[in-house]
DNA sequence: AGTATTATTGAAAGCGCTTACAGCATGAGT
DNA sequence: ACTCATGCTGTAAGCGCTTTCAATAATACT
């Protein structure tokens, strides 16, 4: 436990006073070069770092930005190939802009409880927040937020009013793409399947792939939606119920590549060929889809410039320069279209599986 | 932009001091039932909180934790599967006790700079840090934290010196294990792949495929060690050397399931079978060895208990209540036989298969 | 009744830093 | 020579909280 070295000391050392001390440290302009001079080498010497606890309770100003990362109840690691490159997208925006990172996890329900943001949020320990999220974030979770000045960006989702910033990537349009590409391969029969409808990815799904089987012309009656989770068992069951319906999908989207290996297993297990018999999707472009046999379709996300760009947006507000233009920004998605959902006329897809 | 609730406030509405309401905010004792509800009656009122930043300022402590996450360089996203449950733990036990969790990432060039802990650390921002790395955690890195009096935990590496307190799974013994359950299915001629040496993990999994060979009396020459990456193209591309070698190994012992995937894809292509002509285990136990096929044997570390522990002694030692018994936890792993390293007997590992 | 404890209380001194504000040179403008 | 900017510097007042210490009131003891 060593002594701690205070400007004070710097200052002493230096044979300035603490102000002019404090000046040098904040780069302040209006002091002599000799003075300056003397400060940095004091500081050298005494190996001083301010104090970052003092500094902010003088400016009021903290540096640090808070993420909270919500997540289902009850949480499941498995999930998190999607978060995680936002995730590092963040981290690494924010600590290029010099801001400190506080992350914390919750589950939904904990969040959307009235008591959790102040009491996490009150302490004065962040100076802006960003929430990111699958869920919808509710009103009066938005009105905390504004009530205490904090600044604060939505990742992923958004509130019902579309009142805060909230960047997001393009789930309906992604669907649709997906749904007009299985139509050019001849499919006329299509389910859709996902974990709950709580998260808002599966809601703007649902309303991409019914629109645009309506666009396609098609019946809805026969279009089949079905809930489960987000894992590969679920995946598995799913696809088992959907065997049986009459008439039988011949194209599945599956809400994420978890779901689609599942799917896959069922349909392989049936003696059904894929993409033959059942075209299989999946969606956010994980290594597993990679290692199917046949390999997946999928959808690819932008991930990391949804991080990014929601992580810049804040700091932008945090340091005033937020040009105010749209609130909401989505993004759209890329589809990666492999022999699960294409029936192959070369080898192109056999040699992609092994150097992806 | 609100007026922000203080102390003083408080103070002045229940019509007393500020050191009696501050002692009522901390539940000191000595402050009369009667002046006591008169100030928690004021809090409620005025719906204070208390600034973290000044209470740090005059206590010394902040009562956050640093955790530092260090990963390969360039960062693979990939590779989290192993350290987002020991994060989920960490961050779950330093809630509970109430403490907070400032999160950063490095890689571990960056990490083993010099200059790169104190900049982090020196600010005052926290009481203890947690270190999660898979490499080394150099000397240099140990004499700065004691210097600047900084509690701290090692989590899945160590130290040099074993100076520190570190908690890890055990890998040599998890290899042994291995190549236990290998030998009694037969096999003679042996090969460990994995990504670069450098990490901790590898090493010791090195150490135990050489010692457990030596044990069971088997020749060392002909038993291969392959180092490539931690990901599925690198087990294919070794793979595909190691069935050139002669003798060719018919087990092969992968540092992650990735690469196991990828040996597995290679093998299947050149027309061998798992296991019967060559079996293959991963480690790690992530998904993707549930959804091959085989399914893939491997091992599962303990790394949820791992991040619970180093976390629990942390705030021990923060908290002033560490016995410091060992320095050095090491605890065990799991090892999970699936198809891929057994030839089947019964039908258990096929239903496994869909509800794992 | 008188003294010794004990229980409550508030004034005030920081914690380490930033930032008006005022003071004092110095050089420029008239 | 006198006023006015201008440039640099230090004093001191906080930021919101904890905590020591002395003061006071209440109670116990001889």
């Amino acid at each position: 436990m060593q002594k701690v070295v205070t400007l004070k000391d710097v200052a002493s050392v230096a044979g300035v006073s603490l102000a002019t001390a404090s000046r040098v440290i904040n780069g302040h302009a209006g002091v002599s070069a000799q003075n300056r001079a003397k400060v940095e080498e004091a500081i050298r010497k005494l190996n001083y770092s301010p104090n970052a606890i003092a500094r902010s309770l003088a400016t009021g100003r903290t540096g640090t930005i808070s993420l909270i990362i919500v997540q289902e109840d009850p949480i499941v690691p498995t999930t998190w190939s999607h978060e995680l490159p936002i995730i590092q997208a963040i981290h690494d925006t924010v600590k290029t802009q010099n801001w400190e990172l506080q992350i914390t996890m919750c589950s939904y329900r904990e969040f959307r409880q009235p008591s959790f943001l102040p009491h996490h949020l009150s302490r004065g320990t962040v100076d802006g927040v960003l929430i990111l999220s699958a869920w919808l974030v509710e009103r009066h979770v938005v009105a905390e937020l504004k009530a205490k000045g904090l600044p604060f960006v939505i990742i992923g989702a958004h509130d019902p009013d579309y009142e805060a910033f909230c960047v997001e990537f393009d789930n309906t349009e992604a669907v649709r793409s997906l749904v007009k590409h299985l139509r050019s391969e001849g499919h006329e029969t299509f389910a859709l399947i996902g974990g709950a409808p709580d998260q808002l990815h599966m809601e703007a799904r649902v309303q991409g792939f019914v629109s645009a089987l309506q666009d396609c012309g098609l019946p809805i009656w026969n279009q089949l939606i079905e809930y489960g989770d987000w894992n590969v068992e679920s995946g598995y069951a799913l696809m088992q119920k959907l065997i049986q319906r009459k008439p039988r999908p011949t194209a599945v989207i599956c809400g994420n590549d978890y779901l689609a290996v599942g799917a896959m297993q069922a349909i392989a297990e049936s003696g059904l060929r894929i993409p033959e018999d059942i075209a299989v999707v999946g969606f956010d472009d994980t290594v597993v889809g990679r290692v199917t046999l046949p390999k997946l379709t999928t959808v690819r996300p932008p991930l990391t410039q949804l991080g990014r760009l929601g992580a810049e947006r804040l700091v932008q507000e945090l340091v005033g320069s937020a040009a105010d233009g749209d609130r909401r920004v989505v993004l759209p998605c890329e589809v990666v279209i492999r022999a699960s959902s294409k029936v192959q006329t070369n080898q192109t897809n056999q040699k992609e599986a092994y150097r992806p």
